[in-house]
DNA sequence: CATGGCATCCAAAGCGCTTTCAATTATGTA
DNA sequence: TACATAATTGAAAGCGCTTTGGATGCCATG
């Protein structure tokens, strides 16, 4: 069933039966309506391919994978991915996903945008002066940036979260806590969310005029081995730190476990906070000492994307440029006062 | 730049051109070298959506992405999609990627097939008795099912890993190992490859004339959380279980917490084995004690299965329907001969 | 009653590609 | 040399939709 033959099974034409469809005035309501109906009765549906060609436009928002081996972010992705999809399968758009390594990035990107065969980009995995921003200026496509790009003029279309603010404000909760000692497992030092919150941490010490030295910072791939390995690297310190924020509930996973065999007990020796992306993988809640977190739903920001994106394809509402969402601290049993000194 | 104006460019028919780029052999390789050469100088690309309408193929493959609170495969979604990517991008095809609710699976894939933006279907998650194995044969659209169905008549095509005899094998060496009392930790009961590995301990049990326990078998979620739970409650057991088999290295990093918090030592006191997906993100030859594992590789899984629906959508070789790939056996540290009887 | 404006509707021209059918040229054979 | 055959190339017809540029009929207005 097409057009055509839709068309004349009302005894109308195809330019009168497509503008009853989408939505023109020109129509009349009676019209309409009885094409409705028959669109309900016959099941017809639009060829794709031809509305795309008719109208340049695909339907479609373009993504680069990551997938170089070793590459950490899966989890993530995925669930970023369950966001974005909530949204699009309501306006019936789909994803052109082009896998790449990470070092290709650009050449990837510029790739996928002049295949023809998206309208709009989305970009992640920001990192500090991310190249990819002078090439995306250049495309003449929209394209929405998930985090931001730490050194780069913010003057790009971004949805990120208030990396700065939520360890900082992680920070004052553990200050008030009375601790002084205090040790941060970030993620990869590129990325531009681990160099922020890598700043709340020591803007919110700086207020008491406390420093996170050398030795109390890690940046790595944010997986339960790392954290481990973090958590044990921290024990280890002669003046060992009781306050620990770490980036990723995965990464706390590790660190828990390093606490547990050094035979500390979370929430009172150490009271440790940690990043929830709300992973349905790994609920904070479920751990055997509840954790207390920073939250911000990355399916959340997903969903929000692919409205921005698709809204702005579609021409229909202007879309906020740029967006910062506050994150909630939650607290747990994670933390607690800080241990009397020894 | 289109057909056209490349056509006139070259002083060709649009006819000629066409063929030249596709390959067909009545073109004179002389004119297909200055066809190609004009391609590389002027920068052309086809136009997408125009070969679509013509040829009635989307270049596309389609899958439904489980998206349910809780759903806990994203990891594995992620490393999958990786592997089809891998393939994908070599031939200009891309993804069209559904959500949806687990529940809603078989009107999810019913609308994704007739959306007409697809070529092929790829197909996850399988159960026992699937109902989506029916619906598939009804349509006419090109398919491979990853994983096979427990119960159906195999004559659906698909590529599978052999669970039974990858946990058959693992059983196998435990019980060379002397070890009598055996767990199993798997995945949901109602997933194909959780009752295809259960059968696997069971039949090389029974070749000892042994059981397996219904309080040494545990289904869930494989995650870290469920994994240690499992191991505590096989732990507390009268006759504790000395030889663990696991469906999973996420839900074995959970496992090996609770045997270290209960001061038992991996490979010594309990011998685990786990099937390893080769997640790049967890590396059983990291673990603090190396883990023994079954290996197949889920992104090599992925680039094959991409291979078969992208040659059958492009009417290619015929492809095996059925392959069912054997996994390694990995001895580490994590297996070791049974303890003496105390 | 002629006029202009409005609400509806339609014919037809693309969008950029593939593919059928046919034409043209080159090659080989008798 | 004449004719069948093979090798190349092209013209044109779609693929199914959107959209431009009119038609058409109806109404109120002067």
């Amino acid at each position: 069933m097409n057009l055509k033959q839709l068309s004349e099974l009302l005894g109308l034409s195809q330019t009168t039966v497509s503008r009853a469809l989408n939505g023109y005035p020109e129509v009349n309501e009676a019209t309409r309506e009885r094409v409705l109906q028959a669109v309900k009765e016959t099941g017809y549906r639009p060829n794709k391919a031809a509305q795309r060609l008719a109208t340049g436009k695909a339907g479609s928002i373009g993504l680069v994978m990551p997938t170089a081996p070793g590459h950490q972010s899966d989890v993530h992705f995925g669930e970023f991915l369950a966001g974005l999809g909530e949204e699009a399968v309501r306006h019936d758009f789909h994803f052109v996903i082009m896998p790449a390594d990470p070092d290709d990035e650009v050449a990837a990107l510029r790739r996928l945008a002049i295949s023809g065969n998206v309208d709009a980009l989305f970009i992640a995995y920001m990192r500090g002066h991310d190249p990819r921003l002078a090439m995306l200026k250049s495309l003449s496509m929209p394209y929405v940036v998930h985090g931001r790009s730490f050194g780069a003029e913010p003057d790009y279309p971004y949805l990120d979260i208030d990396n700065e603010g939520a360890f900082y404000d992680a920070t004052r909760l553990l200050l008030q806590l009375g601790h002084t000692r205090f040790a941060l497992m970030n993620g990869p030092t590129h990325l531009d969310f681990a160099i922020r919150r890598r700043n709340g941490v020591i803007s919110a010490l700086a207020e008491r005029s406390l420093t996170l030295e050398e030795d109390c910072m890690t940046h790595a791939l944010m997986t339960d081995e790392q954290g481990m390995l973090a958590m044990e690297r921290f024990l280890q310190l002669p003046q060992r730190p009781t306050a620990i924020l770490c980036s990723s509930t995965v990464m706390a996973l590790g660190a828990i476990r390093a606490v547990n065999q050094a035979g500390l007990r979370l929430g009172e020796d150490i009271s440790l906070i940690a990043h929830d992306d709300v992973l349905p993988l790994l609920k904070p809640e479920n751990f055997s000492v509840p954790l207390t977190t920073t939250r911000s739903s990355l399916r959340a920001a997903g969903v929000r994307i692919a409205q921005r994106l698709i809204g702005t394809v579609k021409h229909a509402a202007p879309f906020p440029e740029q967006e910062l969402w506050r994150t909630e601290l939650i607290v747990r049993a994670s933390t607690g006062p800080a241990p009397q000194q020894p």
